[in-house]
DNA sequence: GGATAACCTGAGAATTAACTGAGAATCAGC
DNA sequence: GCTGATTCTCAGTTAATTCTCAGGTTATCC
């Protein structure tokens, strides 16, 4: 995929990433890397520690179900020791009524699994901008392709200023598009990032889900959602010349 | 959250917290260092004075109750020394000392344990004005957004001019939405500032609130607080153009 | 130009999220 | 202690969203 690497700023944030599921962990350290991320990635809070310690990680994400060390218990030590860091925490849904209040406090943040990878870098983000030293004005959080755009702080999503309601998967589709600009991205990878790790569906519905985002944004001029029949699709604005 | 650290002149107030048990003691520090104080904590009396010496704090929370030196006394040695500052006393519910009265004499004031967080930093923001230099206009104390006002001073809120009742939980809940405005809060971020850090219910009382107030200040044209399906609440203004 | 594969889209079923009213439990003021 | 206000739970209702599928359309290759 090979995101935006363009994003010189982010390139030096250190991510830790914290689960005992071999899978998940990788999935998650994979994606970040990709994104742009310095990641270490540990299998249980002991060896949280340890790699903390040298590794100077700008945020962490958490899984708070872990045999030994709970999330809770490795974010409460880090923390002590002066680790100013912001946390992503992973819950399980079905998670035995382990309570699961306080998680928002001071910047950090949760999840819920299984969850998209898009709405997990998107979250990354989130926390990495807030524990930052820079003001964040509602601006900030502003993805702009053409006259398309795309405000993460208040979930809006115009075109030529027009307001456009999308629903969580529309909102999720075009903000990894909208990250991918000008780049193709195929049905497979649409489904791998958008859609929860566990769907089990046909890529049929990144179809559908392309069908419904282009009558809510390309019923406009100029058209800015392309099929590269075979390929994929990718967004991007109209060739000088045809 | 990622809250209001515009306002600059807060950034630089100084705050020292002083609890014993190290979770509430965590969550206090987090909360404001994240609203934007600089913020110190202590986990008893002794280390408060020897921090205060050198750090001068704007204003105290104190815990009354602590193994060793009490609250109190902390306070009283501390005004000894001629340090002129602003306490939020801290109070166990079930604490059958009487001493509580008499505490919010000098521009001081108290709460009791559990409390909310978005509580406590109305309360610690009204003890720095009461205890600033600056004066205070009523005006100073109002938080607006569209033709909806809501006054810390009088604890009225006013939608086009027209009074409105609501029960402290409704006023803690808009004052969130309010200081969020425009910014799509989640439920979980909602029950985590705005009601008890203990509650251990269901976000589904967030709903309910809501409820309550769309029933009270959104029978007013246009419509402020808006669901942002699978994400949470959002106040706005209606958008230029739909 | 016809065959084939890829893609598009509408319709409907299944699922999930949010809203609201009613009542129980709790709290505060008298 | 009594009373009314407030908080909280719960469940029925409504509405939006997700997902599948099938028939139609378009591009591409020969």
């Amino acid at each position: 995929m090979a995101t935006n690497l363009k994003d010189t700023k982010e390139d030096l944030k250190r991510i830790l990433v914290v689960d005992d599921e071999p899978n998940i962990n990788d999935l998650i350290s994979t994606s970040l890397k990709f994104s742009g991320f310095d990641v270490r990635s540990a299998m249980n809070g002991a060896q949280a520690l340890t790699i903390a310690e040298e590794f100077k990680p700008h945020a962490l994400v958490l899984d708070v179900m872990m045999p030994g060390m709970s999330g809770f218990e490795v974010c409460e030590k880090l923390r002590k020791d002066g680790l100013k860091v912001g946390v992503l925490f992973l819950t399980a849904k079905d998670s035995t009524d382990d309570k699961v209040t306080g998680l928002t406090i001071g910047g950090d943040d949760y999840m819920v699994k299984p969850f998209s990878l898009e709405e997990l870098i998107a979250r990354v983000r989130a926390i990495l901008r807030r524990t930052g030293d820079i003001q964040i004005d509602i601006d900030d959080e502003l993805i702009r392709f053409a006259d398309l755009e795309l405000n993460e702080a208040t979930h809006e999503v115009r075109r030529g200023g027009n307001l456009i309601e999308l629903s969580p998967t529309e909102f999720t589709l075009l903000r990894y598009l909208l990250i991918n600009a000008d780049r193709v991205v195929s049905k497979a990878q649409i489904l791998d990032h958008v859609w929860q790790y566990d769907f089990r569906g046909d890529a049929g519905i990144v179809e559908t889900y392309i069908s419904y985002l282009r009558k809510k944004i390309d019923t406009y001029e100029p058209q800015l959602i392309h099929t590269v029949r075979g390929v994929g699709y990718r967004l991007r604005l109209p060739s000088k010349v045809a």
